[in-house]
DNA sequence: CAAACCCAAGTAACCGGTTACTTGAGTAGT
DNA sequence: ACTACTCAAGTAACCGGTTACTTGGGTTTG
């Protein structure tokens, strides 16, 4: 048992063939006689033979890796998304490579930069906010990109996600629907996020004389729904409903109302967005929206080795995403 | 402004210089006239270079990859484990590339054979549990590795993390300091994590003829934490706390009483494992254990670089863990 | 029986950097 | 004036695979 790591060029000395027949045996190229394919993989085995990722890489001009940018991974869905990523580019035989951008565009730019130094053959991004330095770069080197967490049938590179916009309305409407008139939205900074301001952009749109819709800006934390729900008590009309443009803000906004003494939905109603994994589990179960996080993520790593393998144009693609009714709200008249 | 991306041979021919002056350049070599350098910055720029990473670690053997694998990312503390790493790693220059094992042994090794064929330089594994086919891998190929979430002196791999069976140990005797006697523990499958074993291995350390602390495995998730609650409060005598041994299992219990009437820490008491960031902003807010997540990701990549840089031995290092009291344990008596 | 063909296997150029060693101009020392 | 030394810059081998092209024995065909 040999303790350093062979090279080709061992295997083939020690087979007696040739480095090109070893490499094809490596490779699994069908034109090799069964016996010798059998004899270099017992060698290669015995020397503990693995080809160099970095010599394949400099002769195929392929790295088999994907970078993903997400601006953190702590609570919410991205941990879901990741994992889906994950798993889809190892069943396909690539890797993944992360950076957590904390929402910082100067970040995600250093990032995209030791990313692409590092050889990752295509982007996977979150959201369309991105700086055109990094857009340029990555377009300059004709590396594919694709947007994520986001729909947008007109952008420029695709865009694989729900519409925000669109979601946030259908919620407005289905609190509207059942009867509330002052709802209240605690979301996180709109600064960093273009998909929080997209949901913005839709609970204004779904605003009218009939619905009022006053916003509250938090941290996107638990704590911060807690703030964001003292803050909503203030508010004089009342709420009746509190809709949290996330499930973790929905979380601290819950926890806020018991520790006053409030029952949900009896005394106000609760609405998130996300489908969080504990969403079902809370007391009240929460009515959220749910979003195809593990979806998304299948699709974005699908369409970019498709791409990468085929060159198949990529296409934005709009998941379903929808209201999942349950406990937290209550119809009122 | 080119589209194509050059080589160093296209700058060394642009500039008048050899592919050698070029190199020292883009590695700040400082043995260089600093007007070529300029002028070679300039050109690098100007032609979209950045040298090419395989070629790069093909002849430099390194790859500035580290690889970690965890069994999930999705809630629990990897994902702030995560993060440091990420963090830790990218400030000394380094990738990470994540792989996600879903707690199966078989996937793991799996995911070390490609991260190895794509040319990590080292690996961060989580728990000391691991296929000797995996560990003899690296073994062979003389890859570093440490083992985390766990401390074990005694440990051939160096391993950085707390001593889950003392932390149990101690919380159980917290407990009992508080006047309980009867302290229903729940926790996560114990065959998937030799942490969560090693956890209960503490419980069982603890109780005695005057502390009883009935075990109940469930799944890991708010889900299980519910289902836990139940089977608890169906026991006689009914236990006076809970101890859960991860703050998801605590989340899951909580709902469960709530919606069960319960008061806590009124009726019961709870206790967790973990402090997320949410432990804090609880209904009652939990009492559990700070785990040093980010702390154990930000040394282990500290160690692995450094290993990797100056050949410095890696050593166990035991990460202070504490309990952080607070509202949703009641003494008793 | 010779030409045409097939196919497993080999040869060697190439991918794009890094770096030990070499070169040669300029400066210092005697 | 000549040797010794310094140091920026160049030369070219090397890292370890992949693959277009070549080779040559064996089979088919007219």
């Amino acid at each position: 048992m040999t303790d350093k790591v062979g090279t080709i060029r061992d295997v083939a000395r020690m087979t007696g063939l040739s480095t090109a027949t070893v490499s094809r045996v490596m490779n699994g190229n069908p034109k090799v006689n069964p016996e010798m394919r059998a004899e270099v993989l017992r060698v290669a085995k015995q020397l503990n033979y693995v080809p160099n990722p970095a010599a394949r890489a400099l002769s195929t001009r392929r790295s088999k890796t994907v970078a993903t940018i997400i601006p953190t991974i702590e609570h919410s869905v991205f941990a879901k998304f990741i994992t889906a990523i994950e798993q889809t580019l190892a069943a396909r035989g690539y890797n993944l490579v992360l950076a957590i951008s904390n929402a910082e565009l100067t970040r995600e730019m250093a990032a995209a930069e030791q990313l692409v130094a590092m050889g990752a053959e295509a982007f996977i991004l979150t959201g369309a906010t991105h700086s055109g330095e990094l857009l340029d770069m990555l377009e300059r080197r004709s590396i594919p990109v694709v947007f994520t967490s986001i729909f947008d049938g007109a952008s420029a590179v695709p865009t694989i996600g729900y519409d925000n916009t669109a979601l946030a309305t259908a919620a407005i409407e289905y609190l509207h629907g059942n009867g509330h008139r002052t709802i209240a939205v605690a979301h996180g900074p709109t600064a960093e996020s273009d998909r929080t301001a997209a949901r913005c952009r839709g609970v204004l749109l779904a605003s009218s004389d009939e619905i009022e819709t006053p916003l509250v800006e938090v941290a996107l934390s638990v704590e911060g729904g807690r703030e964001a729900a003292r803050r909503i008590l203030e508010m004089s009309p009342r709420p009746s409903a509190i809709l949290c443009l996330s499930d973790v803000l929905a979380l601290g906004v819950m926890f806020q109302l018991q520790s006053m003494g409030l029952t949900i939905p009896d005394d106000i109603s609760i609405m998130g967005f996300d489908n969080l994994d504990w969403s079902k589990d809370s007391h009240p179960s929460l009515t959220t929206i749910d979003l195809p996080a593990t979806r998304m993520g299948d699709v974005a790593a699908r369409q970019v080795v498709d791409r990468l393998e085929t060159s198949a144009p990529m296409t934005s693609t709009r998941l379903p995403a929808r209201i999942v009714e349950r406990e937290s709200v209550r119809r009122v008249t």
